[in-house]
DNA sequence: TTCATATACAACCATTTGGTTGTACTGTAG
DNA sequence: CTACAGTACAACCAAATGGTTGTATATGAA
């Protein structure tokens, strides 16, 4: 029973689910058209289950969503993670940037080894 | 023998490789200060070669490179393929922001309030 | 040289992933 | 009602993943 998520989990599904060229090109698909999983289906060299169970990936990490018309289940993205998993990583592109340039302004100003935690 | 190698196959690797939270958290390690593996086994709850394992993860990915000294394998982070990444996701958005709003205009023409260039 | 440290790597194992086929349920059309 | 299209889902399978332990190799220190 999983009583709790974290940030990290939700992470690493937007991640796993966009680590597959087929996800990838589903994302883009239904972002210009929503479609049903079986318009979807007929566009890949694989089953109808194999397309539904990447659709469900994809949903897990809540990068698209179906919604039922009829007997058809309509696919269609959600713009929202999307702009989550851009943050995400600029998030981490940022913290990168900064701490490599604190990394040159230790070294270029330093001879002497100061702990992280110190203080003067 | 691989001949050559898609972009396909490098995103699938470098978003594969962020989707663990352990990698995440040595990316964020390796970019402040470089580091041996052993140091970074050091900080996780598994055994050296899990570890290592990981980082072989984050290189095939380009993520990190690792470079010897003396007996020690440094592992520092390579901002180049982290501005990739985010560039791609930025692209992947870009896009779909650029299809919804074009599907609205769409739908929005199509279903009433006259646009200001219409005709009768 | 000898010894400890740092790494590499193989073998193994449980779980997950990505695919398949088959069966059953639901809604639409005749 | 019947028939079919669309979907859901279970069972199965091969390969990949994420972890382990054990062994081998290379380097630095004594």
């Amino acid at each position: 029973m999983v009583v709790y998520e974290t940030v990290s989990d939700e992470t690493d599904r937007i991640f796993h689910a966009l680590a597959d060229a087929t996800r990838r090109d589903i994302v883009m698909r239904v972002v210009q058209r929503e479609q049903s999983v079986s318009t979807l289906a007929a566009s890949y060299a694989m089953s109808f289950a194999a397309v539904q169970k990447h659709v469900a990936v994809l949903e897990r990490a809540h990068l698209v969503v179906k919604e039922r018309r009829g007997r058809e289940q309509l696919v269609h993205g959600n713009p929202e993670t999307m702009r989550k998993a851009t943050l995400l990583l600029q998030h981490y592109e940022e913290l990168w940037r900064y701490r490599a340039q604190r990394m040159r302004d230790i070294l270029s100003r330093d001879v002497s080894p100061k702990k992280e935690g110190e203080d003067s």
